[in-house]
DNA sequence: CCTATAAATGAACTACGTTCATCAATAGGA
DNA sequence: TCCTATTGATGAACGTAGTTCATTTATAGG
């Protein structure tokens, strides 16, 4: 039974989180400010770390959130993908890349909160992670069927890795940003030799 | 005939890039603090900003000589590598792992500092950039010389991405770190296959 | 040597995240 | 229903940043 306090409590989380989730998508992870946040919750600056332990926190569990999302549309694309295993590698790639140009701010706040060094990465990091290999492994299973689990994982981590590699680099505007085009030429180029025969 | 003002500014100047480089290497990037800075130097505070426009500024330049070594390690692994292309297209992508890896915390300040959006990237970084993909177009040139241009282009971009994400998500610590022997192994694997005639 | 100009200085300003003494709401017993 | 011990909410205040600018100090030409 919710006592009014904990409803209270679950609802201004709830907020902040939908909250910080727009102010994230729209203007970035550094424009997540206490006392913004708080005023447009409606709620005391010291209320939000009656919810959340700090800012990161919060900033977290947006990402979980955004994370989600990602491997949702991951799995959205392999739905109307073809039955070829290259072909679904490729979907799954161009998911990717798209998500993270279609979500940018969000994508790079996956990547920009502060990673406290040695402290292991939180549960559903690891969690969703592991959701994202799966669907890699399993076409690569079906490709390298003779390969040991210990090198199929190796060659997910790389796939994923490249692929990975490939959108930062080509997203990143403040740099020397890549033609969304090139960007899926890429992807093409490196799953399909990836995954070519030796 | 540099006057004594020019003189103790570019005196500061170098110091001070000289203390942020140790500080970023060793505390990393968020632990630059102006008045520490200040204090390091033997300095006022203000003195910092009649050199740099603010701290960001001086960061670029100690990503300006980190970039730079990064060049360089490449470049000094090629000296002693086999003239197979193949070959030293590995050696490159293993000295870019070595050199993230041994120069964990400046290496990551290339990416860390704030990249206002929109904004071009500095021309150290475009020129640095351009240096080592020249290093890879080399050989990728013999192995591929009915290659179109934009093809190579493309596909030194596609090769320098991929180690890159490998790279990035082997080490970040703060998720799920890879050892280093994998992280070779993907490298490996990566660049051989990527090369490996269609 | 003197003084107009330029440079260096560091206290002060702003903008954060975070805390905690104070005030308000709650819920269980009379 | 009322009362009060306890728990929760509040926002002013604290600490720590980057950055600025009125003041002090040094420079260099006459």
């Amino acid at each position: 039974m919710a006592s009014k306090t904990e409803t209270r409590r679950a609802e201004l989380r709830a907020k902040l989180i939908d909250i910080a989730e727009t102010t994230i998508a729209t203007e970035g992870l550094s424009a997540l400010r206490a006392r913004d946040l708080a005023a447009k919750a409606g709620c005391a600056v010291g209320a939000i770390y009656n919810v959340f332990g700090d800012l990161t926190e919060l900033a977290l569990a947006v990402n979980a959130r955004t994370f989600h999302r990602l491997g949702e549309a991951v799995i959205t694309a392999l739905q109307d993908a073809p039955e070829d295993c290259v072909e679904q590698l490729v979907v799954m790639g161009q998911a990717y890349h798209r998500f993270a140009a279609d979500n940018y701010l969000s994508w790079c706040a996956i990547f920009d909160v502060e990673r406290p060094s040695g402290q292991a990465a939180p549960d559903w990091y690891i969690a969703e992670m592991e959701k994202l290999f799966g669907h890699i492994i399993g076409p690569l299973t079906k490709l390298f069927p003779e390969e040991s689990l210990e090198n199929r994982i190796l060659l997910t981590r790389a796939l994923f890795s490249s692929v990975h590699g490939i959108v930062v680099l080509g997203l990143d505007e403040a740099r020397i940003s890549v033609p969304a085009s090139d960007i899926d030429r890429m992807i093409n180029l490196v799953l399909r030799q990836l995954t070519a025969p030796k």
